[in-house]
RNA sequence: GGGCGAUUAGCUCAGUGGUAGAGCUCCUGCCUUACAAGCAGGCUGUCACUGGUUCAAGUCCAGUAUCGCCCA
């Protein structure tokens, strides 16, 4: 088994962890006892040669063949050992000979087994070596190596040291190497435990690990486990339930002493005096479980199992285990084995194995590389709730590692610190909307579109008619509680955060907010109300949503904004917004599209003429198109609004447009801003002339696709359509943008 | 040696067959009565490489390269 000398314990097999070390090859030389000659040996350890009992040669190998059977004189020990022929033995590596050390060595072990050989411990549980070292005994294991090697060379034995880079296997709890002990343990027969796991997972994908790449990782786990040692010779943990019958052997533990298992001092004595007679005298076995053997009964344990109680049965077994990839063989695994072979079920339905965050250079951070991330810091620098958004957000798919923007010399992380501004953006949000509410409550305004309860500005009576932005943010806001119950349940836990960010900022702060101020800051408007009700339903659907994401500042805001005290409810308890379907509406989001984009359009030319923001500009907007100008018609205070017009005019395409205007274009709309004098037609041309390559551009692309018989005949008809009408709304566009050239 | 993942804008990353996106950075202009931790506008791409499948490939297949992780 493998022994921790740091630690003094036995440790499993996933305990130990191989790492490359630069290290020697020695080769020396063992004379054959009858004088003839001698063979070449080479080793790593040079100190476990102090326990050798044998020299194996490869049977095929025609150098050593004649040699098998004889017997060599061991070196600084003078013990007369077999050469022996071992498969095992590659012909290949190194001289072809190999030293067997049946006792500290696992292949030496299983070849020790086939040759019975004699086991031979020259080492302590410290890692010193031991009285069967002789001169050496006392020494530390890596002292000794260089002792032996002295004496070697001194006693002529030493052929040559050469450089040699290979795995040594590290204890993870001791991080000192792992020295392979004889010894007696407990260990858990793991083939049957495995094979019904594996059944689960094979027949019903119990339990669903989840990004499902890592199920093959699980499964070949299982298909190759060794059996466990579960003892620990340390005092801390659950204490074995075995009971030595030491009357049986001298008053002593040793390695036959017949045992009981019980479950505490009474049974164990009840059933040793059954067994042992009246006089047995009993000890417990010293050593403790494994932590992970204890912590895989954690599903069921933790509800009181083995007894049958309320807490296991309304509990058990549980939904999901949020985990990360590099427990799946140390706890994930153990815990369905242990479950299934004592409930009769897998513990968790899911295993979401999300990935590890990683330092600013993509690596892993760990302990002794010294380069972990402290969080406490930027929770301090940001704040819980950025920091904890942050993580989240940079989920991508699941299951893939987070890189951390971090600047170790000032602490500073742009990653948190995008995620610290949305937080301030959410409370300034809430302010203006809490500021505008006339000291409602979202309750008391009541759903959009209904009659305000009590002494509402309409009076309780007439139900108002949403306006298209009302009906638009409305449709905004359930497709994004849809999307982010979808993006939860598949376990897309960064894209459900970055969909509320957007949803929050692009669509309520940018737009909605930006668009509720004409009716709040106009005087008597009576369509105020619906845009009170909407502030007041969205933002609470908004604090709801970003809750699990941002606990703290969602339930600040939320009291603040339902004026609920806190002893009498928390958002934390309240319902998770739920989609309503009829409020979704697609082609109300596209045709508000068009009152965005024009105001983008009219934005983005005043800044390419350089049209000083403070100045109201004339805004002259064409279209051949009944529904292009409907929906503008009920933008148009919008528009005028946003994009600082002084006056917006809605006129048909073939009207007369005046000269000495920039111009634009979005959809089929000619977008105009008259200015006398002011221009200069070089750059217009230039730049219309570039918004024409761009289209032109576009068109060959999808005409090119619309004139090929393959695309036509093969690709399906809401395809064709689609490119249809972009190449119609592309030739609208250059049709409109050529005339305007011309005109210049 | 075996397996898994990644490679897309300066950076961090979305994008599951229908003409490339976000955030950050950067540039320009703004103290507009929720927010300058902000607002408006703008620039930026041989989608690692080579073949193949397809009317159509960042996306599917095969191979190559580089980086990372797990196992032996």
């Amino acid at each position: 088994m493998n022994w921790c000398p740091a630690s003094q314990s036995a440790v499993s097999d996933v305990e130990v962890e191989n790492q490359e070390v630069n290290g020697h090859l020695w080769h020396f030389r063992y004379p054959l006892t009858d004088g003839s000659g001698h063979l070449e040996v080479a080793t790593t350890r040079p100190e476990t040669m102090l326990g050798d009992t044998a020299v194996a040669v490869n049977p095929e190998d025609d150098r050593y063949k004649s040699l098998i059977g004889k017997t060599i004189t061991l070196p600084l020990v003078g013990r007369e050992i077999p050469i022996v022929a071992d498969d095992y033995v590659d012909l290949e590596f190194g001289t072809g000979c190999v030293k067997i050390t049946p006792a500290h060595d696992p292949n030496d072990f299983e070849m020790g087994k086939r040759h019975d050989l004699e086991f031979i411990n020259v080492m302590n549980k410290d890692g010193s070596m031991n009285v069967n070292a002789g001169d050496f005994e006392g020494l530390d294991r890596f002292e000794a190596r260089k002792a032996v090697v002295k004496a070697l060379e001194e006693a002529g034995n030493l052929v040559k040291i050469e450089d040699y880079a290979h795995s040594v296997p590290f204890s993870d709890r001791g991080k000192v190497p792992v020295e392979p002990l004889l010894s007696t343990q407990w260990f858990v027969k793991m083939t049957p435990l495995a094979e019904k796991a594996l059944k689960k997972l094979d027949e019903n994908n119990d339990p669903n690990l989840v990004p499902e790449r890592w199920r093959k990782v699980y499964r070949n786990w299982l298909a190759n486990l060794r059996d466990w040692c579960i003892s620990r010779q340390l005092w801390w943990g659950h204490q074995i339930p075995a009971w030595y019958a030491i009357s049986e052997t001298g008053g002593q533990i040793t390695d036959s002493t017949p045992f009981v298992i019980a479950k505490d001092d009474e049974e164990a004595l009840a059933k040793a005096k059954a067994k042992f007679g009246d006089d047995v005298k009993l000890e417990r076995d010293p050593d403790v479980l494994d932590t992970w053997f204890s912590s895989g009964l954690w599903p069921f344990s933790t509800m009181g199992w083995p007894e049958e109680t309320a807490d296991l049965a309304r509990y058990y077994p549980t939904s999901t285990l949020v985990t990360g990839f590099d427990i799946i063989f140390f706890w994930v695994a153990r815990m369905t084995m242990m479950a299934e072979h004592l409930t009769g079920e897998m513990p968790f339905k899911d295993v979401f194995i999300h990935g590890l965050v990683l330092d600013e250079n993509g690596k892993k951070m760990s302990k002794s590389k010294g380069n972990g991330i402290d969080p406490l810091v930027l929770i301090e620098k940001y704040g819980t709730d950025a920091t904890r958004y942050a993580m989240i957000r940079e989920v991508a798919g699941a299951g893939q590692d987070i890189r951390l923007a971090y600047d170790r010399k000032t602490d500073e992380s742009q990653t948190v610190e995008s995620s610290r501004n949305f937080t301030n953006k959410l409370w300034n949000a809430s302010r203006y909307v809490m500021m505008n509410l006339d000291s409602k409550t979202p309750a008391q305004w009541g759903e959009p579109g209904t009659a305000v309860d009590g002494n509402g500005t309409n009076g309780g009576s007439s139900l108002p008619e949403l306006e298209l932005v009302d009906r638009w943010i409305l449709s905004r806001f359930h497709r994004t509680v849809k999307e982010n119950t979808e993006n939860i349940e598949s376990y897309g836990l960064g894209e459900a955060a970055k969909s509320l960010y957007e949803f929050t900022w692009n669509d309520f702060c940018d737009w909605y907010i930006e668009l509720s101020k004409v009716r709040m800051f106009a005087d008597d408007c009576p369509e105020k109300t619906q845009a009170q009700q909407i502030l007041a339903t969205v933002l609470e659907g908004i604090h709801k949503l970003l809750h699990p994401f941002m606990p703290h500042i969602t339930e600040e805001l939320w009291h603040g904004l339902t004026q609920t005290e806190a002893e009498a409810a928390y958002l934390a308890t309240q319902s998770y917004p739920v989609v309503d379907e009829s409020r979704i509406d697609l082609d109300l989001e596209t045709d508000f599209q068009l009152v965005i984009d024009t105001i983008r359009t009219v934005r983005n030319m005043r800044a390419e003429a350089g049209i000083k923001p403070g100045i109201k500009v004339p805004v002259v907007l064409q279209t051949a198109s009944d529904r292009e100008a409907n929906i503008l018609n009920e933008g148009k205070v919008y528009i005028q609004n946003l994009a600082k017009a002084e006056t917006v005019t809605i006129a048909d395409a073939d009207a007369e447009s005046p000269e000495n205007s920039v111009v634009g274009v979005t959809g089929t709309v000619q977008v105009t801003i008259p200015l006398e004098g002011l221009i200069d037609l070089d750059e217009l041309k230039a730049k219309i002339n570039k918004n024409l390559e761009k289209i032109e551009k576009e068109i060959n692309g999808l005409s090119g696709r619309l004139g090929n018989p393959g695309f036509v005949n093969k690709a399906p008809a809401h395809v064709i359509d689609g490119a249809r009408a972009a190449l119609a709304e592309a030739e609208a566009q250059r049709e409109i943008l050529q005339e305007k050239l011309a005109g210049i």
